[in-house]
RNA sequence: GCGGGCGUCGCCAAGAGGUUAAGGCAGUGGCUUGUGGCGCCACUAUUCGGGGGUUCGAGUCCCCUCGCUCGCCCCA
């Protein structure tokens, strides 16, 4: 029988990577508690329209990346390739606007199928937040502001936030044309990938990493001298509340955001450490989504954090030891059945007084199991064998001195030793 | 969907066509039938992801296939 495997961008988390995982989650939900920000969450199936209306079927993630099926009741569902468009459509289905403005965060996986590569799994997961019902420039910085003081609180260095603005739809819609004449004008000059998104999706363009076609860009028309006066101000007033919240950013006209609900504020936060899948942290305003998918016009601003690239950063950032498994308080060591018999409640009445307690089921010899209370990093072993069951009582050895004197104890003596 | 690299024990890893597949870690047993951390001894891959082929002879060369990985695309 041929053993099976996990399928091709799904990872195993082993028990020496979830402590990183637990951190980086630890962290966030902190940094949500402290800034007031409720957790919501929401299925990882939902109906596949909710992502065709919502991140735009031009997408690639739409059009060539998601896991969509029929279910036994010939419904067309989609497991989510991101978490917007889920959020959005919770807060429409439960009414949450009528009670105000929303801050809220998710975490989860989300899936997409994609070649996978160094920080970019079929499989993956992201932490992400959105501000539903704040149109107010500061809205965006503060989002902005909360990412990234997560990232600073988990010590990671190397980052620098890009920031540029998308406009208004009527703005991009105008910019849009003016780009796609220009693009025809040269179009002998283009890779042929940036041919092709001429007629699909031409904003994109912008961001290509082809070399030529970067230099050619040089001179395109540019979006920023595309953006209404209101536009244009409102940019600015977002730039002054980070830079008065000292957050260094890097304006980069050429930064487009793949999904189409974007507007206004777009940005990234990158990593020089992190190789090709550079982006830790991705996201923007969404001004026109909850109207587009069937709720009460709304503006919003919103990103999201792909956990496994975060993880990636914090665990070549952090100190090792500060990472081993915990250790228990007590080893329990026993032999024979009687001493076997007493050693279970013993652990288990440990446990419930709350101490780290494992106990050694292997009835191996008392070598091997003293070898394992010792490797295991344990500070005290109870012993029982043969003699001690007959007798109630329980050896407490003080595994880290070795000149220590074995103290005979009745169980309750021993606990209450233990927690004094 | 398209490229590059790689695939030897649970993990790390030697091995560059010649015949018994090093070594380290971990594991198991023992030295020590009840007392650990050190040490010593023993055991642990008839087999090199799988399948074909070349050769007197292949883990080592060729082909196919599967998988992993990095990159393009795309994105967090």
């Amino acid at each position: 029988m041929e053993p099976l495997q996990s399928l091709r961008g799904t990872v195993d988390l082993l028990p020496a990577q979830t402590p990183f995982w637990q951190r980086v989650e630890a962290v966030a939900r902190d940094q949500f508690r402290r800034a007031g920000i409720a957790e919501i969450r929401t299925p990882l199936l939902e109906v596949t329209e909710l992502f065709a209306r919502g991140i735009g079927e031009a997408t690639d993630v739409v059009g060539k990346e998601m896991y969509t099926f029929l279910d036994r009741g010939e419904r067309s569902c989609t497991l989510r390739p991101e978490g917007t468009a889920s959020v959005v459509r919770a807060v429409i289905q439960h009414g949450l606007l009528a009670q105000g403005p929303q801050r809220l965060w998710y975490g989860g996986p989300m899936f997409r199928y994609e070649r996978p590569q160094a920080g970019r799994q079929r499989q993956f997961h992201q932490i992400g937040l959105e501000f539903l019902g704040f149109a107010d420039p500061r809205s965006d910085a503060e989002a902005i502001a909360i990412a990234w003081d997560l990232l600073a609180e988990l010590g990671l260095g190397g980052l620098a936030l890009e920031l540029n603005s998308l406009g208004s739809s009527d703005d991009r819609l105008r910019y849009r044309g003016e780009l796609v004449q220009w693009l025809e004008g040269h179009r002998q000059q283009l890779d042929p990938e940036s041919q092709q998104r001429i007629a699909t999706n031409p904003l994109r363009i912008l961001d290509s990493k082809n070399p030529q076609t970067q230099a050619l860009l040089a001179g395109a028309p540019t979006l920023a001298a595309a953006l209404a006066p209101e536009s244009q101000e409102r940019f600015e007033r977002v730039q002054q509340a980070l830079s008065r919240l000292e957050i260094p950013f890097v304006i980069n006209p050429r930064l487009v955001r793949g999904l189409d609900y974007y507007s206004h504020t777009a940005f990234e936060i990158t990593s020089s450490q992190l190789g090709a899948q550079a982006t830790v942290c991705g996201g923007g305003r969404y001004d026109g989504l909850v109207g587009q998918l069937g709720g009460p016009a709304t503006p919003a601003v919103g990103w999201a954090l792909g956990m496994e690239r975060l993880v990636l950063l914090a665990q070549a950032a952090s100190d090792p030891a500060a990472f081993q498994a915990a250790v228990p308080d007590l080893y329990v060591i026993s032999r024979g059945s009687e001493a076997e018999a007493l050693a279970l409640p013993l652990a288990r009445r440990a446990r419930a007084l709350g101490l780290a307690v494992e106990l050694d089921l292997t009835a191996a010899a008392f070598g091997k199991q003293f070898k394992r209370a010792d490797r295991c990093g344990a500070r005290w072993a109870a012993v029982i064998g043969e003699a001690e069951a007959s007798e109630g009582v329980v050896v407490l050895k003080d595994l880290r001195d070795p000149q220590g004197v074995d103290l005979r104890l009745s169980p309750e003596a021993l606990l209450a030793r233990l927690l004094a």
